[in-house]
DNA sequence: CATCTCAGTTCCTTTGAAGATACCGGTATC
DNA sequence: GATACCGGTATCTTCAAAGGAACTGAGATG
């Protein structure tokens, strides 16, 4: 048997997939989880900038989706550990990679960024016959 | 030297990177390109579903960021080629992986979500002490 | 002359995800 | 009695990004 599924297809179930896995926080949370438990106060100080909302909104959907565990410990105060799941720890290895990515090629991109534009717009990069 | 960047920051540049390689078409036009150049008529053929104009946005921002780059040909009828750069290349890496992760995981996250709900709401899977 | 292709562009509408802000109940501590 | 901690909710607003549909120009083709 070939592929079972493929992101080029229009319908492919696969597509919802990488589109859960490309929300926003997604990210954040999968790579905040990579060294074990957190609190919900732990990912919400580690993540700077996400809003309680979101963070609970995003550990839903990746607990629906089989990533994660929630664990709620009958403790004063009370006490909520998110955990990967061994599907999220499988996820964690590609986006991982993408994070690092982003945070080793900030150089590049903003070069890029900078030499964008002095390009001549009527000459451009056309080449002719 | 420690690492420079941390998308855990507010304001960590490596967020912007981050975002636009979260954004919607990113994942599926950096794949597309993997076998090399690739016309627009082409690109838009194999990632069904792309309209025209998300598909002129992404590439622009894929060229501005250096990831990708646009070589026009003079004639007729016209020709334009999408490339890669190393820089892209670089990102396919990460992207690829992905993409298969998506592609291979579509019956666990369904078979998650289907398990989902039918856990008991109050008892829950709360820990007692 | 009519039609096709390529590589887009233009205009408008929609929407869903994210942000801001405030609030909750129970406990324990000051 | 006031305040703080914990793990969230509730409500409202916003807005960038995506979608839809139609259109363009220049030359090739029938």
């Amino acid at each position: 048997m070939g592929k079972a599924y493929n992101v080029m297809a229009a319908t492919c179930p696969s597509r919802t997939v990488l589109h859960r896995i490309g929300a926003r926080w997604t990210v954040f949370v999968v790579n905040a989880l990579e060294d074990g438990p957190r609190r919900f106060t732990e990912l919400k100080a580690h993540i700077q900038g996400i809003t309680p909302k979101v963070l609970t909104e995003t550990l839903r959907t990746l607990e629906q989706d089989g990533l994660v565990t929630r664990t709620s410990y009958d403790e004063q105060p009370p006490r909520v550990d998110y955990e990967l799941t061994g599907l999220g720890r499988s996820l964690l290895l590609p986006l991982r990679a993408v994070r690092q990515w982003a945070e080793e090629h900030v150089p590049d991109i903003e070069a890029a960024r900078a030499a964008y534009g002095p390009e001549d717009a009527s000459a451009g990069a056309t080449v002719g016959p």
